[in-house]
DNA sequence: AACGCTTCTTACCATAGATCAATGAAAACT
DNA sequence: AGTTTTCATTGATCTATGGTAAGAAGCGTT
């Protein structure tokens, strides 16, 4: 059994959570590890959880008609992913989230969630925050993605992401920014040359 | 005055609100021309208002470092349309909204949504779905954007806005699809010969 | 009708990034 | 330790899209 937990801190920093109301979650908190390579959501299934992210790295990815897969989102320690539609309106997910490395997660379903927002009513504020973030975020790739070239791009996420580049093959990254792991080797090469 | 409006039918078949509770509502709804080119918001400006269009088509934009526009979102009739970043976390925006056509929009500021909230219990959870849908559709556009080339993306546009193609000049749904309005002008020629 | 302005198209050339193929290095597996 | 698989790099070539420039068509204004 875990004692401490980053979940827990979350919590309790995000929601100054009471830890009389901690006492009474717990009981709902399923933590669970995932191998490297492990699915925790596959396109055509429902997302039944939102998944934070103890230990380990998750990738959150669409892969299109011709089999390549697109990195929508980086989940390292502390972040949270799901795909928030699946969740929420029941359909059927068109993403894939699975373990870059072994993980261990916190596998927040529906009624860990009421029962959150039952107990603590900064929660449901919160959560509105925390969609809000989620579109400044995506905006903010639109515009990347819309706007900027290969390398502008690179640099956005090895900001975005500082810790991420060390602990994923160069591939996955070059699948985040939308271009093949040849042209991000090029970019790099180009980069250290300055 | 105006008597019926879509953004009445909008709350009334959205929240199911009631008669007696628009009355109160409709003193604090303003409704706004804007000429063809006027600006709704610039970047470095707190976003104060998400705009509901009554009549008329905006467009939602970025402009980066070498000048060039990037539309992130159109908005005809009966869409709703803000820098919700800058709203919620009243900080400067880095967008640009402005009338594509001669616009009556419906002005949503904080105190309407407030009322709104408090006399319309469903408001607060659709609220959380409007979000949710907004996440959905980012999505969507990410994938197309990482994983389609310009006459896939092209194609998904004609989908999502049926009608906007006919409204707007060519080189602005270039700017929504990341192409220049040359690309686009050769992607349809090439289409049209199929 | 004539003017200017914006939009769209087309032709020609340039370029960023993709693709294909080969190699070596590193990691994972037995 | 040796074998296999994955990953990163690099060169050669290709392709989709960009850039530039010119002309044609449309539209609003006078």
């Amino acid at each position: 059994m875990i004692k401490e937990s980053n979940f827990k801190n979350y919590l309790f920093q995000q929601f100054e959570l009471q830890e009389e109301h901690w006492q009474k979650l717990q009981a709902l908190v399923k933590y669970q590890k995932f191998q490297k390579g492990e699915f925790l959501l596959t396109a055509g299934n429902i997302c039944q959880h939102s998944f934070f992210v103890e230990k380990g790295l998750l990738r959150f990815y669409s892969i299109s008609v011709n089999g390549k897969e697109h990195i929508l989102q980086f989940a390292p320690e502390n972040w949270m992913v799901s795909d928030r539609s699946s969740f929420y309106f029941g359909e059927p997910s068109r993403f894939y989230i699975d373990a870059v490395e072994d993980t261990t997660v916190v596998m927040l379903d529906e009624r860990f969630l009421k029962t959150l927002a039952e107990v603590n009513v900064k929660f449901a504020t919160n959560n509105e925050l925390l969609l809000q973030n989620h579109i400044r975020h995506l905006h903010q790739r639109l515009h990347s993605l819309l706007g900027e070239n290969a390398e502008e791009r690179y640099l956005n996420f090895l900001k975005l992401y500082p810790d991420v580049m060390q602990r994923v093959p160069q591939w996955m990254i070059a699948s985040y920014l939308g271009i093949t792991p040849e042209s991000l080797s090029r970019v790099r090469k180009k980069m250290s040359k300055n």
